[in-house]
DNA sequence: CGAACTGTTGAAGTTCTTCAACCGGTGTGG
DNA sequence: CCACACCGGTTGAAGAACTTCAACAGTTCG
């Protein structure tokens, strides 16, 4: 199956993949005009893993959605530590800031398929319509909650409860909840990165949790044998 | 000084403190009718160190508004870990979210002063301002990007760079950039909790960066004695 | 005055990192 | 075609950074 076959040529705002962003949060709010100019100004995109949506210091002179595939979020120090701050996945926006260069870097981990829209226009858009200021305004209210869980996550969880707070979280982004097999398209690298930990700890982490029995590991995925001791590593979901 | 006769009693709306959220922020863009009513809705509160504004688990009621202060928020563990999301200075909104509980616990460090509003009126003033949810829309997303600077500090920085990144960073917050002396009103244990370590090594890494003559450690402050090593330390600054 | 609290310091311990080797899979060029 | 390099992942051993446990000093406060 190929990618562009199946997202590219169906217009993302007129009829569209129903996982993209702007269908998905914005489409709702729009007159039907908004959505022509949003139609019109918008580029479509594919690009393969470990392509770069945009790069940290680079010109902000684009949001974009993502319909297709995982992008990694990160942030560089000049000596090469990494910090991956999340994991967009279909839905999800990318570029939204208020600076005028990216302070972020995004990059596929898989083939991936985004709508891009100028920078200018779509705030324009956007800032002109109530609703989908409100919407927008949700979405990054939420983000930086879950951005305050991350926090807690960095600064006071084990290597253990990190990692399976991490299955766990990143089982439920993906709406699947009570499914055991969760795929994890990333490297051992980005989860460490995600993590705050180093590859040989993940690693290590990994076949710990497997020989103790709480996950089992396969290639690109991980099974989640024991639930219920899972959910007791990942401590903080407990909580509220 | 009694912290009420020099807030309290003047209307935060109408002519009032000039670092309250709600003014600097909300005020220019609202209508004289919608200032009335955000003014007939604001109930004002002083507060003692040590008193809470909000806790994690409580029906978020009302949105706050701080206008004298230092409160600190955080998050808590059902086992007592915690991690300091951040600390809220006057101009900063407290309480906002799109959940109906609060995620986050704030606890006023120093007695502070802030406006209340009730969540209800005010997220229907500001969702039916268009200005305002301009501007609330920036202060989230600016926001977010500090969390994702927060999480390459707790993920990625060593003690020291932490140490130096924290004091750099909440010497900016309060506008004292170029000033040697940076008060602390915090504990060492927020502190510690801020950054994700222990109050030993918080104590352990201010005497160490004394020694090496970086700072200059006093009873509820610190002179940065080296700027240029302080800058060096708080490596992530440098990067863009 | 003593109790409680905050902050500092020392010594020992743990967790995670670093360095290094190795394994299997993939791709490439002689 | 096969040798070889390369890459992602795993594992071991040694080391470092940070934590834990413990003691103590200085303040504040009843």
């Amino acid at each position: 199956m190929s990618l562009a076959e199946a997202v590219i040529p169906r217009g993302c705002v007129e009829r569209g993949s129903p996982r993209c962003g702007v269908c998905t949060t914005l489409l709702p709010a729009l007159s039907e005009a908004e959505r022509g100019a949003l139609d019109r100004m918008r580029k479509h995109l594919t690009i393969g893993a470990k392509e770069l949506v945009f790069s940290q210091g680079d010109a902000a002179s684009r949001v974009y959605s993502l319909s297709v595939g995982v992008v990694r979020i990160h942030k560089l120090l000049p000596d090469g530590r990494r910090q991956v701050v999340g994991f967009a996945l279909p839905a999800d926006f990318l570029g939204l800031t208020v600076q005028d260069h990216h302070a972020l870097t995004a990059e596929a981990i898989e083939p991936s398929a985004l709508c891009a829209f100028p920078r200018g226009p779509f705030r324009q858009l956007v800032d002109g319509n109530i609703a989908a200021l409100r919407r927008m305004n949700a979405i990054v209210t939420q983000e930086l909650a879950a951005a305050h869980e991350r926090m807690m996550m960095l600064g006071r969880y084990s290597a253990d409860e990190k990692m399976a707070a991490f299955l766990l979280s990143w089982r439920t982004r993906q709406g699947m909840q009570g499914l055991r097999n969760v795929p994890l398209p990333m490297s051992r690298r980005d989860i460490a990165d995600y993590l705050g930990l180093t590859i040989e700890t993940v690693s290590r982490t990994f076949t710990r949790l497997e020989k103790s029995g709480v996950i089992e590991i396969t290639p690109g995925a991980v099974r989640i044998a024991d639930e219920n001791r899972a959910a007791a590593l990942a401590t903080a979901s407990l909580v509220h």
